[in-house]
DNA sequence: CATTTATTTTAGTTGCACCTAAATTAAAAA
DNA sequence: TTTTTAATTTAGGTGCAACTAAAATAAATG
């Protein structure tokens, strides 16, 4: 049996985790909101349960037990996100929150009906891959809006960046899922971005064309 | 704010108040599978918040507040019994463990979307009211099979048990939601009764007979 | 390389929600 | 009405998951 809190380590261990180096007890703590000594408390009960390595002042890595936790409670909070986008009407920007809570949700069951009745999708909303149920992930198959060439045109598949002011600032644009954009020019000094988007013309940041995901047909 | 086991206590409260009468410690641990001192403790504090009327050794019942609060949840907890019968396929006796589980997901916005997805139900799949954004319950129009006359044919729109073994019993007799019965005889010497469901003849007892629930047309 | 600074851990505390055991109160039986 | 029994509360304790403050360790700087 785990709990809420324990789910919530191993996947902030799994989001934090890039290259092989092990997270740091800081980085955590500032990802979960949490006081650093919290963190170590958590640290020595989940290298004890087998879910993570962890050595004293070294940090944490995820054990093959621990990522196909990680795994488990991301492909949960993914097909949730996506019932609550494509079927309840939420936009995008509005699901985090409450697939935060539903992911919890202990039902092998539940997922797998869940995942059959939203068609088996390889994709949330915001085009981050689901988890199948055996923790394999698909490949996107994606660039940053950024490296798209001068004169193209895509179609926005997602974002690698969710923070709620982000997203904010995309549906003030006007920039959807699925919308087709044709990079116009890009300006040389800032690295910014001159678009098409709805027959107008914008320009975006470099640090905003960076986290925009569009296809690569 | 309000933690998950409080939202247990209003609603177990609520479940066991039949008439005017406040409902007892001992009655309410035996309901949550608690000792009767955690019930106490967690009475007292209920009533701090002004969701229960409770005094030392004569039991409680529920404030304006705390049955506001207590019939948000039954209707939650419904409506995510529809979800998961109506749309991912579940069984009816499959569905309360889960259902206990998603109907301490906090977001108002959730509760009504889920409603008009589903097409704002009245009745969940054991034939139970749904409260609706107000706390009102849509009244019954059903019966018990037992009080159904002689001959007469109606239509099973609930059950008033819900326990697994009894619902895996009807189960196992085919008797299911909106089946049609149709009284062939009441045995006086037991109160069993004879019925037809789909061209068969089955006795059942009194005891099932009156748990089940028949539309009045 | 020594010292300062930053990170991490340990030790001890808190609130929550449960528990057991003992004391109190209410209800039932003699 | 007294006594016995049952229900309820109080007092004190446990595990969990957070916290603060202090100590220990590692990393960065002069």
């Amino acid at each position: 049996m785990r709990s809420r809190s324990e789910e919530d380590y191993l996947k902030a261990i799994y989001s934090l985790w890039k290259n092989e180096n092990p997270i740091s007890t800081t980085d955590i703590a500032k990802y979960l909101n949490m006081k650093a000594s919290s963190v170590t408390d958590m640290l020595q009960k989940l290298s004890e349960k087998g879910w993570i390595n962890y050595q004293k002042y070294k940090g944490a890595t995820l054990t093959k037990d621990g990522k196909k936790i990680a795994l488990s409670i991301i492909r949960k909070h993914r097909l949730w996100e996506t019932f609550l986008v494509t079927n309840l009407n939420f936009k995008w920007d509005e699901v985090h929150e409450i697939a935060e809570q539903l992911e919890h949700i202990i039902s092998p069951d539940l997922v797998n009906k869940l995942d059959d009745y939203l068609g088996n999708p390889r994709f949330d909303p915001h085009g981050d891959p689901i988890p199948n149920i055996d923790g394999k992930i698909p490949k996107s198959l994606s660039i940053p809006l950024l490296d798209l060439s001068i004169n193209k045109v895509g179609q926005v598949v997602g974002v690698s960046l969710d923070t709620p002011s982000f997203l904010q600032y995309l549906d003030k644009l006007n920039i959807q899922l699925g919308s087709k954009i044709k990079v116009t020019d890009k300006i040389d000094f800032d690295q910014s971005v001159e678009i098409l988007i709805n027959n107008k013309s914008i320009q975006i940041s470099s640090a905003v064309a960076k986290n925009i995901l569009i296809n690569t047909k």
